[in-house]
DNA sequence: GCCTGTGAATCCATTCACAGCT
DNA sequence: AGCTGTGAATGGATTCACAGGC
């Protein structure tokens, strides 16, 4: 596959899906997987899935298939995940502090470094072992001096916006939005907008067209 | 446009993302906008708006633009968000708890009438104003005579698949699943999976590239 | 003149089908 | 024989560009 094909975001994303199975197979054995069942374990076609990992080089070998040990490591590799990123919290809400203890972030190497609040009554609480909520006017201080590659934002959606500002501005890498405002940033930075009362209505639809 | 069309699901998406500032605008008069203005404000092309709005009916006067309020109304009646839907939770996580109590859920008339969890120690607590946890077994029961339609499973990834047997047994409309294993169901019951580790390690995957 | 509604054109993603390797 | 890797074919979704109505 030539080098400096731009990659779809469909095949980034089920990189990530394929990844969950095959971490469950590494203790079995023999632990080689063919595309027709990581593609069953997966939901997806076969031909999709060689197609996806095609991009990236030849993982597989004809008539066999896939080493499950060397394809995940390929793919975490791929993903970046093969290693810790950094993460700040902003807003101490319900959500913030979800996402803060998550376990499955945790698991893939997510480590939340620092949170931020913009109500004073919440600050300098400890939500999580070693952390201490801080205000926003830390933001861009704390940002370079912990080196955090990666804002979550889980203010109200009337705050999503100045949140943003302030993580472009401290030099943030990407941001995920989960509040249901579309942030907008200027520059090549990476946004990704996780309004899930947006998948909530597309349920609502679909079961509003039954009955 | 003619009826029986098959709507595609991103345009489904996109009229929940054009709701968010037509609410914000509905106080502003006049109240008129047009595609244009729309899209700019949703991040999308203007014509992409005209598109998908045309697949429901023709809500904006030509030479003029679209009333906020009444296509806000239309909207709403599209994806069935003019009326309560009542949802239950199934594993009283931090996450569970942090969409139990989320007011963007509460604002939209997504409603929580059950909790439910597997662990002993967490039954009969109180999340919520007057929510009680309940245990596994008794989701077929509640399921049914609280009439609820949408069950959003938030357990560890172990259990998500028990979870959502459990509730299409129980005639469950729709599963939301954000624990980061896919469920299948069987049948044509409506399932959102949002695996947001997925969201970040997109977002990895670019970080990944750049430095 | 202005902005919607929509066929046509374009772009992107998925699936098919088979050549190629073990 | 079996399963990958991939060009070709298909299927969707987005964008363009303009006709149509205020």
């Amino acid at each position: 596959m030539a080098k400096g094909t731009k990659i779809p975001t469909p095949t980034i994303e089920r990189l990530a899906l394929y990844s969950r199975p095959l971490e469950a197979l590494l203790k079995d054995s023999p632990s080689l997987i063919s595309s027709e069942k990581l593609a069953e374990l997966c939901g997806v076609n076969p031909a999709q899935v060689r197609k996806d990992l095609a991009y990236f080089g030849e993982f597989g070998v004809r008539g066999v298939g896939y080493d499950v040990k060397e394809l995940l490591q390929q793919i975490k590799k791929i993903l970046a995940t093969d290693r810790e990123w950094k993460l700040c919290i902003v807003g101490m809400t319900n959500l913030g502090y979800a996402l803060l203890e998550n376990e499955n972030f945790k698991r893939r190497g997510y480590t939340f470094v620092a949170a931020f609040d913009s109500r004073s009554q919440n600050l300098g609480k400890k939500p999580s072992s070693g952390l201490t909520v801080q205000p926003f006017s830390r933001i861009k201080e704390l940002v370079g001096m912990l080196g955090i590659e990666i804002g979550v934002i889980t203010t109200s959606p009337f705050e999503a916006q100045r949140a943003a500002d302030l993580l472009v501005d401290a030099g943030i890498g990407a941001i995920m939005n989960f509040s249901p405002a579309q942030v907008r940033v200027k520059g090549s930075r990476v946004v990704e907008n996780v309004d899930f009362t947006v998948k909530l209505e597309n349920l609502a639809y679909h079961l509003g067209k039954i009955p």
